[in-house]
DNA sequence: TGACATTAGGTGTGATAACACCCATATTCC
DNA sequence: GGAATATGGGTGTTATCACACCTAATGTCA
C-alpha cells in the first residue's frame, strides 16, 4: 500500500477512489516520460509531436500518408496537423504532394533529411527507453501493457 | 501477445522493444483519459489544468498555497502558473494575497465560487473514472498503480 | 553592514494549440 | 445530370504554452 504518488504531489488527503488513483498515476507517469523524452529530442531541434510524425512516416516508407490518416495514427489528439506539417515542411523534414487521382488528397512523405534526423535519434531513443523503463523485467512490462490496453478498450 | 496498440495506430512494423511499446502505451492511454476528462469538464467552463489547481487548493483548505508549491504539486509540468492563476483569478475561481511576513510570497486560495465548481464536478468525475477504469478489478488497478509508481522511481 | 547569492513572483515575446469556419473535389442518389 | 452530402484540406483568430529575462524581498557571511 504505497502512497507514492500522494507523497510525490504532497497531497494531504487520500485519493477518493482506486480509479482516481490509477487515473492520476497514468497521467502523471505519461507526463514524466513525455517531458524527459522532449528534453532528449531538444538537441535535434524537433518536438515530441514532430518526432512522432517522422516515426510514423518512416514506418510508412515511400508511400507517405494523407493528413487525416496521419492524424489518426498520432499518439495524442492533435487538431491542427496542417500547420504542424507546414512547419515540418519548412524545416525540410517532410514533403507534400497533391494526389493526381483524387485531387482532395495531399500525401505527406518523409524527406531524406527527415529520415536522417529520426535515424540518428534511434540510439538516444533506445537509451532513453532503457533508462526510464529498463528496470522493469519483461513480465512487468507485459503486464503493464496488458492493463493499459484493457483500459483503452471501452468496457 | 495482443498487438492492440499497433492495430490502434495502424502501425505496420512491430515495436522496436518492449520498453518502447510500454512507453507508447502509457502516453497513449494518458492522452485518451485526459482528453475524455477535458471533454467532461467543458460544460463547467474550466480546463484540465484549472481543475487540477482547484482540486489541489480545495485539499489545502483555507491555508492556500504559494505559486511554486502549487506548481510542484501539479500533475503535469506547467512553466507558467502565474498566468494560469491570472485567468482563474479573473474568473473568480481563486484569490491571491501577498504574505505579510515574507513579502515575496503570494498565497493563492480557492474562492467559494471555485469550491462550488469543483464540488459540483465530483459526481461527474467519479462517473468518468468508473466509466474509464471501472471494468478493472481492485487487483488489476493495484498492480497498475504499483508498476507506474515503480517506473517513476529512478531505477 | 554591505556585497552576493537565493528565492518568489512576474513580464515580453514568439511559437503552438484549439476551435470554428471555409473552400475544393468526390460521391450518392433521385 | 444535378442537388445534396461526404470527405479532404486549409485558414483566421484567440487562448495558451514555453522560454528567457527581470524585479523585489530575503538570506548568507566575510
Amino acid at each position: 500500500m504505497t502512497p507514492a504518488l500522494r507523497d510525490e504531489l504532497r497531497q494531504r488527503k487520500p485519493f477518493r477512489s482506486l480509479e482516481q488513483e490509477a487515473h492520476l498515476n497514468i497521467v502523471r507517469t505519461a507526463a514524466v516520460l513525455a517531458d524527459a523524452f522532449e528534453q532528449m529530442l531538444k538537441p535535434a531541434g524537433i518536438t515530441g509531436a514532430q518526432y512522432n510524425v517522422l516515426r510514423i512516416l518512416r514506418g510508412a516508407e515511400g508511400d507517405g500518408l494523407c493528413r487525416n490518416e496521419l492524424r489518426d495514427r498520432l499518439l495524442t489528439r492533435m487538431p491542427d496537423v496542417t500547420r504542424l506539417l507546414d512547419r515540418m515542411e519548412e524545416a525540410g523534414l517532410v514533403a507534400r504532394a497533391r494526389d493526381a487521382d483524387d485531387r482532395r488528397l495531399v500525401t505527406t512523405r518523409i524527406t531524406a533529411r527527415g529520415r536522417r534526423v529520426v535515424d540518428e535519434l534511434d540510439a538516444a531513443v533506445a537509451k532513453e527507453h532503457r533508462r526510464r523503463l529498463g528496470h522493469l523485467d519483461a513480465d512487468q512490462l507485459g503486464t503493464l501493457i496488458e492493463l493499459l490496453t484493457l483500459i483503452r478498450q471501452p468496457e
